[in-house]
Parts: structure tokens; sequence; C-alpha cells
DNA sequence: TCAATTAAAGATAAATAGAGTCTTTAATAT
DNA sequence: ATATTAAAGACTCTATTTATCTTTAATTGA
């Protein structure tokens, strides 16, 4: 049981795209040689996000993908949400309301899942480049 | 990404036992057939279960599963671990020690572990007799 | 001791999901 | 128009999950 690679993957590239934010879209490309993938496979997972409204597509020659404008506030949630979709990771095997064992086992995810909703990858950015520049002042 | 319904049939397979202990092991034809499934499939599953020490199985014409004494206190987490393995739900993929996304999805993780060490399979036992005999009083 | 019973172990098979590639199509800028 | 870039679809490969069947080992009780 394991968050699938295409999650870590969307995550990062999110991070990414966030950080060169000059306004000018990042093209499959240079996010797929980032991360050592094959840009056709990636580009599956970017369309994930886009359709999700993560992130703006614009095809040509000077597209790529860019950070929805009125989405400074993405959470690990909606990334998360976006790839493996919205699903339980509990499901009572015997189906009637009010299993116990479900209860138990939904409680303990939904509070999981609310602290990745309060989480934001702006926060990840902020720390990121905090880091960096630590490092460059020493 | 989901639990595997291994797990979901252990942990309703460790609070039936834990239901009917009237000192005499269980058999694997009788907890098999309360979850509809075949024997030797659970019989898999409870292996599992031995293996991690949560249950006690003897061979033999009266032979079975019995919880193990020493553990009364046995979590949603035990189980969980004794079927899935005691895995991290991520793991970052750019390896370098440090990974900020690694480090908030392992830390929204850690909590849900805790809560499942948390709540024990006793209570759940409670829980239904309780619920039982609130139904027989109406 | 012998027979019935029950768990454990191993081999195997089918189904599903995950990971990834290749090719074609559509949209955009210059 | 042409080069560039994303989107979509078909497809392959691999690993995991979910089982089933058969054989072996251990225990009880007659």
């Amino acid at each position: 049981m394991k968050y699938s690679n295409a999650t870590n993957y969307a995550l990062h590239t999110m991070v990414h795209i966030m950080r060169q934010s000059n306004g000018e879209p990042v093209g499959v490309q240079e996010l797929a040689a980032m991360q050592k993938l094959s840009p056709t496979y990636l580009s599956k997972i970017l369309t994930k996000l886009t359709k999700s409204g993560l992130i703006e597509s614009t095809p040509g020659v000077k597209g790529g993908y860019k950070i929805s404008r009125k989405q400074k506030e993405i959470s690990f949630l909606d990334v998360i949400k976006s790839i493996e979709g919205d699903t339980n990771l509990f499901e009572c095997s015997i189906h009637h309301e009010g299993c116990l064992i479900e209860n138990v086992m939904r409680q303990a995810e939904d509070n999981m899942k609310q602290e990745l909703e309060n989480k934001l990858l702006i926060d990840i950015v902020r720390m990121a480049e905090e880091k960096q520049t630590g490092i460059q002042s020493q």
C-alpha cells in the first residue's frame, strides 16, 4: 500500500513550476528532464493536473504549463486527489451501515487528509527558497 | 491506493475471534464461512497474524486460532502492519535527505498511524456487544 | 498406534493495477 | 505554412493482489 510514483512526480512537478514562476509557462521537456522521466509519461500526469484545474496548459511554440492564477493556495491534498482520485483508503468488505471497523479507519484517514489539506505547496516553495538563501549566505 | 482486502478480512477476523472468546480456539472453517471466503485463502491471512504474534494457532482435532493471551491491547495498527508490512505510504522519488515534500507527507502519515495505534480492537468488541444488548432490550 | 482433524507451506493461475512507450491528433506562435 | 507543444489513444510490460489446489506437519482421541 503506497502512493503511486505519479503522485510523487506530480508533487515535485508542481513545486518546480511554482518556483520558476516568472510568468512564462514551463514545457514538459524541462519538467521531465529534471526528474529524469520521459516527456510522454510526465505529460499524462500533467494532463491530470490540468483537468483538475491546478495548472493551465497552452499548446504551441511558447506553450507549456503554469499554475492556475486563482490558486495560490494549492494544498498537498489537491495534488493527491488529482492523481489518485478522491477515494478512501479503507472500505468495509461487509457492506452494512455503521461498520465499527470502518468508522475507526475512516476517522484516522480523514484526519490525515485534513492535515494534507492544510499543508500548502507554497509553504514548501518558501522553505526551499529560504534554505537556498541560507546555503548561499554561508 | 487502498488497503488490501486482506487487511479488511484480517480486522474482521480478529474481532470475531475476540468476541467468542470462551477460551476455545476458533477454526478457519467458521471464520471463513462468516466472511464468505475460502478457508485456504483465509488461512494465509491467519498465518500472517500468527507469525506476527497477534493470535496463536494449534493444529489438530480441537485446534484453531485464539488471541495471544498477553495481548489484550491489540491495536488496529498491529493488524495493519501484520498484513501490509511496516511500510510508508510515501517515499520521495528523488533520494536526498530532508526532502521537504517527504517531510510533510511523512508527518501526516505518522499522525494517522499514531491514531490507529491508539485504537484497540477490544474497544470495537465492547461497542459491538453494547450495540447488540441495546437492540435486544428494545 | 492409528485415524481423523486442522494448520502450514508451496506451487500455480487469474485478475487487476501501475508504470511506461509509441503514434497520431489538435492547438498555438511566428 | 511550419515548427512547436500539449492531448489522446492504443498498447506493452511488470508487479501485486487475490485467490485455488495439493502436499506436509502437528495434534487429539479412540
